[in-house]
DNA sequence: TCTACAAACTAACATTTGTTAGTCTGTGTT
DNA sequence: AACACAGACTAACAAATGTTAGTTTGTAGA
């Protein structure tokens, strides 16, 4: 059961203005007045804007770095770890696109220790992402391409996902789980 | 030749710091400490903030206009249409990443007819874009995937490259281009 | 009924913000 | 020598910012 209490409120405005906004855009006026309430009143639940901040990005980023530990490390082959990764993103941002917005747009107002730590989670999820993709290559799995701009072309993909999703919900999670993988594995060329 | 005066300098110095912490994050004063003078002094080449983003982030989106319509004008087939729109990002891209960064992440602070005006050209491009995939599905060309997962994988991947070019400069603007629709056209799966 | 406490409030604070007004300085032209 | 003017400066402004202190209010348990 989710929390619902009243700073987890807090949390989730926050995250659809810094979505619409940016986080320097948005004041603790701002916040307050979409919960109906002072801005001071705002501090009986949070410390500092910061760290509502840090809450959301750092909580994502977490669920994202569990992900990939745990897809990382079944037997499966490259090409389904690679389809269970991009579940886990779809998955994730149906779940919370503001979420994912702050995680893509608002990491680098985090400071000291927090940047650190999200660097260092980043960091080590597309070190995970580029084993799978070694691995495949060495395997056959894999067209043998530029590692980097296969990695960058998939994750830039799943990782603006938020951006399109909401304009044409048309498709079902589901279907767009399937469509997303035929797209991002196989191309778009018709095959002959 | 490009205008050098002090009013590009501004501008260029805008833009690479809007790409560093967001339009909202950045002061006059910063402008100015980086361009070696105070802030009031910039009035005297620019008229306000906002005139240094929509001059920014306007001019670029003309360039991304004018170039899709050259474009889509041309006869030629559909895939080689694509090709030549991941060609025209590539190069605008690599031209100055900034300019770029500003475009994707500060345009929602466009105001009134500014806004009104990217938007409309924003939502031109991506007509044309479309009505490219149309023809090449009914063509053939094209896998007969859903229109909307096809475009915005592509865009995302192209409109996002200016994040990851500079991590790794091991290849070429040539060789990027090539490995580029590589990957965004036929997929990573090994061929049979 | 009394008490405790969570959670709202008002008022104020020191900074930072974008911007304007008015002034000085140097360089090139008459 | 006198002038014009671009382009820098200082000083100041009102407004907005994040945050704190101290106070009130409503509700739940003794």
């Amino acid at each position: 059961m989710e929390k619902s209490d009243r700073k987890s409120e807090i949390l989730s405005v926050a995250a659809r203005l810094f979505r619409e906004r940016g986080y320097s855009a948005v004041s603790m006026r701002d916040i307050a007045q979409e919960m109906d309430m002072k801005a001071a009143s705002l501090y009986n639940h949070i410390t500092s804007k910061q760290q509502i901040l840090v809450s959301i990005v750092v909580r994502i980023a977490e669920e994202f770095t569990v992900g990939m530990d745990r897809i990382s490390s079944s037997g499966d082959s490259a090409i389904h770890q690679l389809e269970q990764l991009i579940d886990l993103h779809i998955e994730l941002t149906l779940h919370d696109p503001s979420v994912i917005a702050c995680l893509n747009n608002d990491w680098m107002h985090l400071t000291d220790a927090d940047l650190k730590y999200f660097l260092k989670m980043r960091d080590k999820y597309e070190e995970g992402f580029k084993e799978i993709l070694k691995r495949g290559m060495s395997n056959g799995e894999i067209a043998n391409v530029n590692l980097e701009v296969i990695m960058f072309s998939l994750l830039s993909t799943l990782r603006t996902f938020y951006l399109w999703y909401g304009r044409k919900k048309l498709l079902s999670g589901d279907e767009l789980k399937v469509q997303m993988k035929r797209v991002l594995l196989n191309g778009i060329v018709a095959s002959a």
